[in-house]
RNA sequence: GCCGGGGUGGCGGAACUGGUAGACGCGCCGGACUCAAAAUCCGGUUCCAGUGAUGGAGUGAGGGUUCGAUUCCCUCCCCCGGCACCA
């Protein structure tokens, strides 16, 4: 009799044993080292899918390298600083440290049960001093270098609260506390220049070849380079200075534009009550840059006029809401007539419109109407003076000389990367290693007094920083003269938390330097895994910081991360009822019974305390505000954790959004049931540990098996090592799996297959459901984990085919299909092919154009 | 608005280099077992026509290249991610 499958006494059981003899090895003395990195969580409470999914995914390359022989470093921590715990604080009164810390503890939990093999001695969490006066010591390298450095932003401000808002916090424009309409207000702030390493974090996206494209191409746009030109305008004693990407156009610009943030604005406006007021009026709604290129264009004359450096016209200078202060210059020269924008600002206050590049075939320009082409460079210069008939590239070099020989202006190449903000005006951060001196202005904490130590105790109320309000950590004495001096308040951006936790995991427990050799033994990190939402500036801002590492001679690697993998969001079905107001209130699919037709089409859902009806509203992010979210506790105490590992895995490939099916999680589970109760009673009957069936003597059934057998071995390994498609790994053993549970052994030698079979499904199978795998590799016969036996590997001898199937196409339609021997000629498949009845049929009486044939795949017969 | 990605049966997905569309799983239908139900096992399942052999249609829509297109090219529609203070 065999004991049925139980998940919970069984993951104890392995789990406790792992604890001491974790299976596989982690030490960094072999040469053969796999660094294998998840993205830490942000300790929001509890795992949630997301989380749940990342990790399996890191998990199952982790286990299938060490199968592989490798030294796998997997580490885990925790991005502990942050807004969600301040709101926390707000709603419960609880500190952020406390709540933070707390979570940690249960998350730390919950990962455990999952069976994730990850290195817990070298844990570490942002929120640590321990951890964060690495931030604060490389900072203050940063601003000796002139790396970082302080120059105003503007940022979201909540005139009600008195407080500066995320970005998130801003909702159409409001406060989110408040509803108060939000300001744009301008302070100071420390940045880090990335953009210094602009040009070569652009390059070296060229020798990241394993990262996906999308996330290259991402980071390129983001970076975006343009080669281009500055130029500059008199406009009375000042000098408007610009840079565009279209010098040959110059001769159309008719009018400049300014951002309201400008100083000729401001200046203009002083004795201009109207501008004043526009321009306060521009200061109305957020920052971010989607809110600001969806607004409407708006705009105020000046009353400026600027000098156009090759004609001497004059040209009005406008303030115009769509320029930016914070890219390149804060002022454009408008070419109405070739870019789209000036073309519909200079509609809407009708400033004139010139054409300066041709049309292609010599078409009309008309100034009523924008057409796409208006903006390429196909054309020829007209309008332009001596430059007209150029070409736009020749144009270019011209019209930039003509500028250089005035001393106008010159080639010039722009970023739109901007330099990085790292103020945060929170308290939730690591706290900014600066002291403010009346006498000696801003001066830096000197290295032997870090780390500044961020207050634990503190709870935030939503109106400003409470650090500010603290006197013990504000006041202080200046380092330089001793006299009493202030704190700096503002904390750091976390993305400098995140930026490089991973180069910490290695030496977690230095406590004299930020890395050691250790660091370089085990960077860059082989495999990185997480969310796509990450794709720029996380990613980003780890590479530039490896770089400035690098520069200061910290680190001797150019790249972080070697491999990227991209993991897709994790979805669930939505289910509503509407009140008479028309507000909704959301039910959690696990509430929720779903009506079928007899095809099986969803009809309707009812909420199974009441039995009244629910709509569905759709499949969405698993998020707290639909009320969708599938929590993993329950499923792994439900099923065990291999059941929930294995769906992850199975239902989508890891790039791809997941969508949650509890119907799925039973298919998982009844696939491990099977595998239990087969590979046991297999087992029961005698297991036969290492045996192996002679090749020679097995009947046609068994060498077929042994052929899939050996396919699925190439097939799972090309998957898990190449592909990462762990839904068709999984489905492949699937299929092998159901095919040997139909075999039905005749001898001894088919025992020996059975043993060869099932000792190769446990080990294909163990990365993705451990647990189950090192039982069943014990009952098989073997002493020691499954995770030190190896990986298997493929006879080339098993998977040698007696027949292929070959398609038979007429004009590219299916007529039939031949099963022939393999490596037939031409010549026989097209003979084969020909006296097929049903090709035949398609083929009489037409004349025979051309046959196609793929060797031991396909004919094409072309007729007619 | 800008940048990036996606769209295949009732559902999740497979088809890796242009060569059998729908592997594997879910759901559904039928059967076995059972006093009965659950569980389990066996069979079927893209749609339309046909008892069947088979035929026709079919990978968001439209067009193109090709002997052959889910795959390559063009136009369009819809959904999702990011947009620098959410992480």
């Amino acid at each position: 009799m065999i004991e049925p499958y139980n998940p919970r006494e069984i993951e104890r059981q392995v789990q406790q044993r792992w604890s001491s003899e974790p299976g596989f090895s982690r030490s960094g003395d072999s040469a053969d080292r796999f660094y294998c990195l998840s993205m830490f969580p942000y300790p929001s409470g509890k795992l949630h899918m997301g989380h749940m999914r990342n990790y399996t995914i890191g998990d199952v390359i982790s286990r299938y390298h060490a199968m592989r022989g490798r030294a796998v470093l997997q580490p885990m921590g925790w991005d502990a600083f942050g807004l969600p715990a301040e709101n926390a604080a707000m709603a419960n009164g609880v500190p952020p440290a406390e709540w933070t810390r707390n979570n940690i503890d249960h998350m730390r939990s919950q990962l455990k049960a999952l069976g994730f093999a990850i290195d817990w001695d070298r844990e570490l969490a942002t929120c640590e001093p321990e951890y964060y006066r690495w931030n604060q010591w490389l900072f203050l390298r940063l601003l000796e270098q002139g790396i970082a450095y302080k120059k105003t932003g503007v940022v979201n401000w909540d005139p009600v609260d008195q407080t500066v808002l995320a970005n998130e916090q801003v909702i159409d424009g409001r406060g989110w506390r408040t509803g108060a309409v939000v300001e744009k207000r301008e302070i100071p702030m420390y940045y880090l220049r990335i953009t210094d390493y602009a040009q070569e974090l652009l390059d070296s996206l060229a020798q990241l070849d394993e990262w996906p494209e999308r996330v290259r191409t991402m980071q390129a746009n983001w970076i975006g380079r343009s080669e281009g030109a500055e130029i500059s305008f008199a406009c009375g004693q000042h000098i408007i200075k610009v840079f565009t990407t279209r010098p040959d156009t110059l001769m159309g610009a008719t009018y400049m534009a300014v951002a309201a943030e400008h100083p000729l604005a401001r200046e203009a406006a002083r004795d201009n009550p109207a501008l004043a007021e526009f321009i306060a009026a521009c200061q109305h709604g957020g920052v971010s840059e989607a809110e600001i290129a969806t607004q409407e264009k708006l705009g105020m004359d000046t009353g400026l006029r600027a000098i156009h450096p090759l004609t001497g016209a004059e040209l009005p200078v406008w303030v115009a809401n769509y320029v930016l202060m914070g890219y390149g210059e804060g002022a454009i020269m408008a070419v109405p007539g070739h870019d789209e924008r000036d073309f519909e600002f200079a509609r809407k206050y009708e400033l004139p419109i010139v054409q300066v590049i041709t049309r292609p075939d010599d078409q009309p320009y008309d100034a009523t109407k924008w057409h796409e082409d208006y903006a390429g460079r196909d054309g020829r210069l007209v309008n332009s003076g001596p430059h007209d008939g150029l070409s736009c590239e020749q144009g270019f070099e011209a019209i930039v000389a003509d500028l250089e020989r005035q001393d106008a202006g010159r080639a010039r190449v722009q970023f739109r990367l901007r330099d990085w903000g790292i103020s945060r005006q929170r308290y939730w951060g690591c706290p900014i290693p600066i002291i403010h001196c009346e006498h000696c202005g801003d001066v830096p904490v000197p290295d032997e007094d870090l780390p500044v130590r961020l207050p634990e105790d503190l709870v935030p109320d939503g109106a400003g920083n409470p650090l500010a309000r603290t006197p013990e950590f504000v006041d202080c004495s200046c380092p330089s003269c001793g006299r009493p001096a202030r704190r700096e308040t503002d904390t750091m951006d976390t993305f400098v938390d995140s930026s490089w936790y991973f180069m910490r995991y290695p030496c977690a427990d230095n406590d004299k330097a930020m890395v050691d050799q250790r660091t370089d033994d085990w960077m860059p990190v082989d495999q990185y895994i997480g969310g796509i939402e990450h794709a720029i500036l996380h990613l980003l801002y780890a590479r530039f910081w490896t770089k400035a590492m690098r520069d200061l001679g910290l680190v001797n690697h150019d790249e972080p991360f070697a491999r990227l993998l991209t993991q897709g969001m994790v979805l669930a079905e939505t289910f509503y009822r509407e009140d008479e107001a028309g507000r909704r209130t959301w039910y959690n699919p696990a509430d929720v019974d779903i009506e079928r037709d007899d095809k099986g089409r969803m009809i309707g859902a009812v909420l199974r305390s009441d039995g009244n009806p629910v709509l569905a509203g759709g499949i969405e992010k698993m998020a707290k505000s639909k009320n969708n979210g599938v929590d993993p506790q329950s499923l792994i105490e439900h099923y065990g954790a291999d059941t929930v590992r294995l769906f992850s895995m199975f239902a989508a490939p890891p790039e791809q959004s997941l969508e949650w099916s509890d119907a799925g999680v039973e298919g998982a589970w009844r696939f491990l049931r099977r595998l239990w109760q087969h590979c046991r009673s297999h087992a029961l009957a005698g297991a036969m540990p290492g045996a192996r069936p002679d090749g020679g003597k097995l009947a046609a059934g068994g060498r077929e098996l042994r052929r899939r057998l050996h396919e699925t071995i190439a097939k799972v390994g090309d998957d898990f090592g190449r592909r990462y498609t762990f839904n068709t790994a999984i489905a492949a053993v699937m299929e092998l799996s159901n095919e040997l549970q139909r075999f039905k052994p005749a001898d001894d030698n088919d025992r020996a297959l059975c043993q060869e079979a099932w000792e190769t499904v446990v080990r294909l199978i163990a990365p993705v459901t451990p647990h189950i795998a090192e039982v069943l590799w014990a009952d098989l016969g073997h002493q020691g984990s499954v995770f030190a036996a190896g990986w298997p590997e493929v006879d080339p001898a098993a998977l040698i085919r007696d027949a292929v199937t070959v398609v038979v196409q007429v004009n590219g339609k299916v007529r039939a299909r031949l099963d022939t021997e393999p490596g037939s000629s031409r010549e026989r498949l097209t003979d084969l092919a020909l006296a097929e009845d049903n090709v035949a049929r398609f083929v009489s009486g037409k004349p025979v154009r051309k046959v196609i044939v793929v060797p031991d795949k396909l004919v094409n017969i072309v007729v007619g």
